[in-house]
Parts: C-alpha cells; sequence; structure tokens
DNA sequence: GTGTATATCTCGGGG
DNA sequence: CCCCGAGGTATACAC
C-alpha cells in the first residue's frame, strides 16, 4: 500500500462530474490499483476514488487514473509532503456473524416460532424476480412466502409484494399467503404490510439462537 | 490524520459482530475521531471501522473505540510498522455535478421535451409518504405525477406507484397520470411500468444542458 | 428525531 | 456479464 499526503485538486469524470479543489489529503493506493483520496473527517468514504481494474499514470505533477468504462480520475499534485509505501500482504478477511443470512438459518431451522403447525418447504425458493427468503406450509396446507429482514422497513414490503403477485399468477399458487419476518418491524411497513394481507411477526435474535443452542445441547 | 501501520488483530461488537485475524493492516484515525482499518485491497470500504462521534482509548497493545450507541471497536497491535500523524486542515469540500437534483431541475426547466404540452406544477410536490418529484399537467390538463431518477430501475417504478396510489385516493386527483423519467430504463422497470400504465421517458442529460445554455444564450 | 430517498453507493452471489 | 439483494450501508433533507 502506498500513501501519498499532498496538496492536490482532484478532478473525477465519469458517471457524474466532479471537482475538488486544491487541499492537503492522502492519497492511498492499494495493490490491487484502487486509488482513493481522503480528507482529514467524515467517516469513511473518500472524497474520490476509482476502484480495480483501472490504470494509473504517474505523470508530471499529475496523475491519472483510468478504467475500462471510461471513468476518469485527475488528481493535480501541487506539493507532495510524503510518500511511503508498505508491504502488507493478503488480508484473512473478514468473518461476520447477525447478519440477514444468519437470521434467516435460525428461522429455517424453528418454524415453528412464528406460528403453530409452520413448517419448512425451501429456503431460496427461486422465482424470476428472485428468491422467496423462505417458503413454507401453514397449519392448513397452504403456501406461506416469508420474507426475513435485520430491520422491517417498507422496502421489504415491497419486495414481499413483488413476489406474491408473481407467485400468485400460477394458478397452482393462486392462494400463497404472504408472511413478513423482522426483528423489528417499523410502523409504515405493518400498515403498508397490513393493507396487503401480510402478516408480521417479529423475532428475537438472541432468544432463536437460544432455542438454537440448546437444541443442539439435548441432541 | 494519524497513519499506523501495524500488525493487528480487529473485533467489532455493535450491530453485528466480526473478527479480523491478525495481519498487517493501516488503521487512519481522523481529525473527527473516526477510525477506519484498511487492507491493501477491496475498494475504497475499510474492512472496519468506527465513525465520529466516538471515544478512543489506545492501552497496552491494545486500542479500544466506543460510540454512544455501544458498539466497540477492539483493536489487538501485535506490531507497530509505522506511526505518522499529517497535519491537513479542514477540507473545502466536493462539489458534484449531473446527480439526480441536476437531472430534476432541468427537466423542470424543460417539461416540454418529456411530452408536448407538458407543463411544471411544481417540483418536490409534497404527499404524507415522501415528495413527488415533478407534478406536471398535460395538454389535456390531467395531473402527471413524474418520478425522475439516473438510472431507471425497478425501485423507481415501485416508488412511484405508491404514490400514484395514495394520490389517486383523493377524489380531486382521480386521475393523476404516472411517469418514469430516466437516462435509461432498465427492461424489468420498463415492463413493470407498462403493466401499471406508467409512461416511460429515457431523456439525454448532454442534451438537456445543451438546451439548457442554447436557451441561456438567447435571452 | 423519524421518515424518505439518494449514492460514482459497495459488495457478494447466482444464472 | 448482468441481475438481484444486503449493508454495521452513509448521507442529506424534510417534516
Amino acid at each position: 500500500m502506498r500513501l501519498v499526503i499532498a496538496r492536490c485538486s482532484v478532478d473525477y469524470a465519469g458517471r457524474l462530474t466532479a471537482h475538488l479543489p486544491e487541499a492537503v489529503r492522502l492519497i492511498m493506493v492499494k495493490a490491487d490499483g484502487c486509488v482513493a483520496i481522503h480528507a482529514d473527517g467524515g467517516a469513511y468514504k473518500p472524497l474520490n476514488w476509482m476502484n480495480a481494474p483501472n490504470r494509473l499514470v504517474e505523470g508530471d505533477g499529475e496523475w491519472t487514473v483510468v478504467n475500462p468504462k471510461g471513468e476518469q480520475l485527475t488528481i493535480t499534485l501541487h506539493e507532495v509532503l510524503s510518500d511511503s509505501s508498505h508491504e502488507m500482504g493478503v488480508d484473512p478477511g473478514l468473518s461476520k456473524d447477525g447478519v440477514e443470512a444468519h437470521l434467516q438459518e435460525l428461522l429455517a431451522a424453528n418454524t415453528g416460532t412464528l406460528a403453530e403447525g409452520l413448517s419448512l418447504v425451501r429456503r431460496e425458493y427461486p422465482t424470476d424476480i428472485g428468491p422467496v427468503d423462505l417458503m413454507c406450509r401453514d397449519a392448513d396446507g397452504r403456501l406461506v412466502a416469508i420474507e426475513v429482514k435485520r430491520r422491517g422497513e417498507i422496502d421489504g414490503v415491497e419486495q414481499l409484494t413483488r413476489y406474491l403477485t408473481l407467485l400468485r399468477s400460477d394458478p397452482a399458487m393462486a392462494d400463497v399467503q404472504g408472511m413478513f419476518v423482522a426483528q423489528v418491524i417499523k410502523p409504515q411497513a405493518r400498515t403498508l404490510a397490513a393493507t396487503r394481507g401480510i402478516t408480521c411477526v417479529e423475532v428475537d435474535y438472541d432468544e432463536l439462537r437460544g432455542i438454537e443452542s440448546n437444541e443442539l445441547r439435548l441432541f
């Protein structure tokens, strides 16, 4: 990784055009070629950047970075205050726990917590417009399409509605029901779901994990 | 801005939990206190981070960053290879051109390019569920609600549909039409729009800018 | 502060 | 390659 501290101005022309007036900033060039220009504040997002793959040309006081799509980043260096490189090697990568996929796994294994007698048909049930998180059958044998979110907002209800509309266009699934599951469901999402006949269920991630580990302990 | 190159491992506990095994990485601490941990690859997003406001405590070989929400980042330093600080001052900031707001402005001033005889009623027409980008009246005097996007995808059609449903619930607006405008409209969005009786129009940003500057030159 | 929409979103997975 | 969905999304803006 190369780190350059420089008084510079920057222009980007691509999906939009953007300009940065002259100031001291950090220019970060990573091993994969991606370039990011950071100010000394403002969260983790750089002011300007160019992702890999790209081509970096170091000219006389001016760097030009172009990518295959024709987007271009021009860095004009007025004064270089520091320029250093560091070997880092390949990063072993980040492991995460607690994202939607885990919630979905836990629910798939514990459909009974969502409704009495609910049983799993399959996870990631495929449709032409994307996968339904969980396809289940209720105690009466009716299909239930379930959308799982960490946070239940309007977008999720829209998504489930699209699936339901598509599924119901198949006569064999004309009576498929909808269920919206999240750790917290916002009132607006709940209201929209209600107008569309979609059942809302809030679940507790830690509680589910508890059930899971209890079962593991028993068997 | 402080830049530390160190062999470190990192743990985050907050909205999820995440762990980074030991490796050499860049730790960036900005003047506003935000912390970001970068690997030598993978675009501009850091592996882990903690936005301002937060509290950074440098212990013995271990940094702890906590924010008011109780999220916590723990950086264990196994070996510090470099540690430098740089004065940068306040950044003058980025100016952008070509985002949705500009497209909306241009269209508001040139509604005639969308349809013959179309005239603007108002921009950002307010509703209970958010603002309609452009409210217009067509040559026959009927209201037309217009959603403007840089790229026309399904989400935008859904958004416009929500507005139309709400607006039409008011008897005075029962016949409001829908129009979806973007520089490029994807086939899926176009199909969905068609099933909902929404007109799709693709516009050319550069051409609109040309019209605008021509008009400025004439007057 | 909540709600809504935007973003050069980024990033990953599947066809 | 595109499409689709998730994100510790972040960020701005209006009510």
